[in-house]
DNA sequence: TACAAAACTTGCCCAGTAGGCAAGTTTGCC
DNA sequence: GGCAAACTTGCCTACTGGGCAAGTTTTGTA
């Protein structure tokens, strides 16, 4: 395996790491309405049209981290055994990630809770955790068999990442409960029959 | 009660209806991204400046009657019998208002079909239903007892309508299948536990 | 090592957009 | 009738996404 993806890979990986992590610090610090796409490219050295290509506006600049974090659980999800119930696999898959997620970045709830409640932010992390679903649906439905599987997939997939959805979101308005476990509940309440 | 909401409520939901309409069929014309708010503003004889004062973009403005569906199945769910499970009331309810939507508008499917596939329009309807997954969590919550209610009642809630767009989705990508069948069909995939 | 091709960055540009403000108009109510 | 509240409109401005072309960096190949 190649250990290094090329100079122009890793420098394109540090462009859109630096452009994620300045977007996030200026919408904490200076709420996400103030902020300008401008301010972020300068913030990571860039010019303003860079940052147009690589993220199609700040929102999305924002939750790059999340969409990093779903396309790592879709890899354990698909390194789970090929017998396992799909629920089940999921729920492994869940519970890894959330403590990989936990242990490489304690700080992560933290600044998520700084930047709650805001209503254009809510509905893109709703449309980040979405775009996944139809990859996922395709995973699941190897894993299933009788009638209807393209639909019953779909659902399955939609159901898990909503129910991340919500886990990530409650934890973030309460702090003192553990993700893991706010995980592990929601996943037991949404398991289908 | 009151059979009229006063002339100024009833020229605000026509003004807000034939925007609604305005942008629906000119998105299918010329495209999503062919059309700009001032053309659907012009559309509905009303200037830019007010379609803003009813809607924050054309994508909000496309998924209104969405909105309006969605709110029509909260009522719907406040209106199955407090006793039921929480999941056979919302299995009712859905079915009643797939019922509802199809009788009383046959070519709603048909349209949808033609704006399939955007990729902002998607984003946009996945946004447009977790609009009201709180006030659904609320109603939940009083149906449930037991650890955790809060939580449960608002995963119970996100599963429901993510399984309820899934549905639909769905239904605009297998024309030859009827709506109720598949919205059957999806809510039976997600039965919780 | 050299060098052409491919990929990336940047500045310039433009049409579209959200939303503040103030003047004018319509509706509700006494 | 007449006043107050609500709504519409035009004007304005800062911001945005993305097309284009010129300049720069990386890559693959010879």
């Amino acid at each position: 395996m190649d250990e290094t993806p090329g100079l122009r890979e890793r420098k394109k990986a540090a462009t859109r790491a630096a452009l994620h992590e300045a977007a996030l610090q200026l919408a904490i610090d200076q709420g996400v309405d103030g902020v300008t796409v401008e301010a972020i490219a300068d913030a990571a050295n860039v010019s303003r049209r860079t940052f147009s290509n690589y993220f199609s506006g700040k929102e999305e600049a924002i939750f790059h981290g999340d969409t990093v974090r779903l396309r790592r659980m879709l890899e354990l999800i698909r390194a789970q055994p090929a017998d396992d119930q799909p629920w089940t696999a999921l729920t492994r898959a869940a519970l890894q990630l959330a403590e990989e997620t936990y242990l490489g970045n304690e700080e992560w709830l933290t600044r998520r809770r700084l930047l709650r409640g805001h209503p254009s932010l809510a509905a893109h992390q709703v449309a980040a955790f979405a775009v996944v679903e139809r990859e996922l649906a395709a995973e699941l439905a190897e894993r299933l068999s009788g009638d209807d599987v393209a639909l019953r997939a779909r659902v399955l997939a939609a159901i898990f990442l909503t129910t991340m959805r919500v886990a990530v979101q409650d934890s973030t308005e309460h702090p003192d409960r553990p993700l893991l476990d706010v995980v592990a509940a929601a996943l037991a309440a949404a398991a289908p029959a």
